[in-house]
Formats: C-alpha cells, structure tokens, sequence
RNA sequence: GGAGGCUUCGCCUAGUCUGGUCUAUGGCGCCGCACUGCUAAUGCGGUUUGGGUCACAAGCCCAUCCCGGGUUCGAAUCCCGGAGCCUCCGCCA
C-alpha cells in the first residue's frame, strides 16, 4: 500500500486530538514489515529453484539435495511466521489510525464547528408541543407501546405516522433518481469485514450491534452496505452514485440521558442515504453536490436549517471532512442535526480494496455518503417545526401529492 | 436443514485421478505492430492481479489456480475446515 506523507498524518491526528505517536509507531511497522517481506522473498525463491534441482537431480544427487531443501524449508517456515507477524502489527496500527483530515477543517471538539449558513427563519410557535405530544395526538407516533414491544428508545409509526414515513421515502427517492441516483434496498446485516473496511469497527465499535451467533452486524446506516457494494472491484466508469434505503440500527451506548423521548435519537429507524463513488480529484466537489442535494430536500420540507463545518475530533474515523445539516426545532428552541454528508476519500476504498483504472495502475477511489432523509427524526422536525396553533401541522407542498394532497394533518 | 456437483490469470477452457520446467493450455475479447486504399480479413507480438527492486523505463524477484489450515524437500494437483454458485429434497414470507 502507498504510504501517506507522515507529516501530513502527523498534522492531521494533532488536527483530531488524536495519538500523534501512532505516526512513528507505523512508519517503524512499515519498515519491519519491508525487511520481513523482502527476507521471506529471498528464501522462497532460493527454494524454489532449489525444488527444480531436486526434480532434475539424478537417483545419486537427490540425497544430497534434498537434505538441503529440508533445512531451507525450516527457513522459509520461519521467515514467513516473522512477516505474518509484523503484517498483524502493521495492519492494527493502521486501523488504529483515521482518515486524514481536509485542509480546512475546524480543529478542536464537538463544539468548535463552525456554521457555514443559516436558511430560513425559524417559525415562531408560542408555547411550542415537542414532537411525542402532537404524534400522538395525530396517532402517528406511539412510543409507549414502542417501549412495551421492543425497550426504550423505539416506537410505531401508525397511521398518517406510517404514510409520513412512505412519502418522505418516495420524495426522497424521486429527488434522487432526478439527479441521477440509481435507487437501491440494500441489506441492514453485513459481514465484519464490510464493518471494518468502512470504519465503523474502530473507536465507535460499542455503537454497533453484532449477532454473535452469525458473526454478522447490523448496519447503522446503508453507508456500509453501499460502500461494501463494490468491495473487491476495479470501477470502470465514474462517478457511482446510489441512493440507498434500509433500517438503521444503533445501540446508541454512551447516549443515556440523550433525547431519552420520542424519535430523534432510536435504536432503529430507516434512512435514504446517498453514496457516490468518485476519482480522488472530484472527491471536494462531490461533497458539494451532497450538501446541495441534502440542502435541496429540506428546502423541500419548508424547514429553517444551518450548515456546520463538523470540528476535526468530532469526525469519524472514515471521514476526511463531514457537513452536518440542523433544522430548527421550536420545542427545543434549537438546531438539531438532520442529516450530516462525509468525504472518505479513499479511507474506505483502501480498506475495502475498491479502485479504478488510473495512469499507471489501478488506484482508489474516493467514497462519499450523505443524508437524504433520516425518516424517524425527520418526522419528528417536520410535527415539531410545522406545527400550528390550532394544534394541526402544516404539510410541506413539495410532500402533498405523496399524502394524498392533504395539507394538513389534524388530530382524528 | 439434508444429498450431490462445481469454483483455474476480463469471459470460456486444458491441467487435478498418477504432486516436481505448471515459470498454467487453448479460444474469445482487448492492446500494439505489420500488411492491405478503405468501419473488415490475415500475420506477428503482448495481455491475471498484488508487492518488491528500479529512473513513474527495460529487466529481474516474490506471492497469487475461491478462502483458511495441514501433509511434503516440493501442492492448481493430496487431506481437513470454510465460503460462494448450481441441481434435487425439506421448510418458509
């Protein structure tokens, strides 16, 4: 694998907070691993030719010859356990270590993002309801029979709750099919390579849940399954662009205390992600069109929202670069994250060996992935910031003829 | 879940029984060159992928015959385990 320029990775993990010793610790596994490798190399061709001495060899040479080839055979067994060895070293350091950072981002934690653009005003609402209350005064959200059926944090979407959930995917859906998006229902279990070559088996490994028995996990977010998609492959033609849709699951440890009501923060919920897979060089520019794209939904949706520069260490490992979208919700007084778009550059591709046809030789890809709709929390945005006085809520145009042309919903 | 068959360098394929110049055969496709006055034919050469050496050359070296172990001086070939695909049976939305 090509060695990233260590000072760029040793700038890029003080950017993150990060262990910048890391840096040393795998430029010193590269090199050991180097040395193993070339040494193995050197004694298995010594075999080898050695082996086609002992098949030309006449009746009276053998003997001899093969006494030799068993005490190199000693070598070569040895030579090989020391690279497997420093390969073992080498790969756990390089997962221990994030993607670079892009030029440009924030430095510092989860609250040193830097707001790019405010859209929209947020609604005036006196004495605003949260989300619970007016779900389940239009009996769209039922959270305690969520809890009584499978534990805290899940819910039923019933009635215009479950036809919000259909229209806001097939709106979802037909924005992203316009702008070129092939659609695709992908799995929710993957296998734990596609886990780890996607970076979700790192620091954040406690956030995933695995089914032991199988040796499966289940997915987060589509993300992992569309970018496992192509794992292994040489791509012919860029861009790739998918529009996923799939339940999303999440154990959402560390979270206690965290949006403990209602649907924003769930342990399940079903999401319409965006994936794009494109040359190195278009990666910036793709990441771009993702917020446009993200941007473009919610300005369907009618919603007031604002764009952050996700900080260096509130990054995941995959992500180089990461936009988060937050819309106004009028009970909390607040901006809540609705969608978020990542640049991976070729921090997937590397891992999950994804590349193209380049100059020379095959190189990786970039792989990118953003939020279209996130349909439980935005279900909670759109009760919560459309609501009105007369405790109905306000339907989005751009959602009506998904809802049967209704304009409002009311309480039954 | 049960029984059987299959998996070779883009695609198809020889080789596996009987381990060693397999340093993997042939065809298709593709690339280059030659010839031919014309989107063709023919001939010659090249064409797995990854890594190393190196000037991002040529050449050379190592690995790679689905994956992982094992036997052996030596494995595409023998043994064990696994995966995927196909056929039949069972079960199932």
């Amino acid at each position: 694998m090509m060695r990233d320029d260590p000072d760029r990775v040793r700038a890029s993990q003080r950017t993150r907070g990060a262990d910048e010793s890391l840096v040393d610790a795998l430029l010193a596994a590269d090199d050991a691993r180097r040395a193993a490798v070339a040494r193995a190399d050197t004694l298995r061709g010594e075999q080898k030719s050695l082996g086609r001495d002992v098949a030309r060899a006449s009746a009276d040479d053998r003997p001899a010859l093969l006494a030799k080839a068993r005490h190199l055979a000693d070598e070569v067994k040895a030579a090989e356990a020391d690279q497997a060895a420093a390969d073992e070293t080498l790969r756990e350091i390089h997962l221990a270590i994030p993607n670079i950072v892009e030029d440009g981002v924030p430095p510092g934690g989860e609250d040193d993002f830097v707001t790019l653009e405010i859209v929209g005003t947020p609604p005036r609402v006196d004495d605003p309801r949260d989300h619970v209350e007016i779900g389940a005064a239009l009996k769209a959200i039922d959270t305690e029979r969520g809890a009584k059926v499978s534990g805290a944090r899940f819910y039923f979407l019933t009635g215009i709750g479950a036809q919000l959930e259909f229209a806001l995917i097939n709106l979802a859906m037909a924005q992203a099919t316009e702008a070129g998006f092939v659609p695709i229902i992908a799995p929710a279990l993957v296998k734990p390579e596609i886990m780890q070559g996607t970076g979700f088996l790192g620091a954040h490994d406690a956030e995933v849940y695995r089914l032991a028995d199988d040796d499966l996990y289940l997915v987060g977010t589509s993300e992992v399954a569309l970018a496992g998609y192509h794992s292994g492959e040489i791509l012919e033609s860029l861009p790739l662009r998918y529009a996923g849709f799939s339940s999303c699951f999440r154990r959402e440890a560390g979270s206690y205390g965290k949006d403990t009501k209602g649907i924003i923060r769930v342990h399940w919920f079903d999401k319409v992600e965006m994936f794009s897979y494109v040359g190195v060089d278009e990666a910036r520019d793709e990441h771009q069109r993702l917020l446009a794209w993200e941007r473009e939904f919610l300005d369907k949706l009618e919603l007031a929202y604002r764009v952050i520069d996700v900080a260096a260490g509130d990054l995941g490992s995959s992500a180089a670069r990461k936009f988060d979208i937050e819309a106004w919700f009028p009970s909390q007084g607040a901006y809540r994250e609705l969608t978020s778009t990542s640049n991976c550059t070729t921090f997937q591709s590397r891992r999950l060996n994804i590349r193209t046809r380049g100059e020379r030789s095959n190189a990786p890809v970039a792989t990118l992935n953003g939020t279209l709709c996130a349909i439980a929390r935005t279900i909670a945005c759109l009760l919560d910031h459309h609501q009105q006085p007369d405790g109905s809520v306000h339907v989005p145009a751009a959602l009506r003829p998904y809802l049967g042309g209704r304009e409002v919903l009311t309480p039954a």
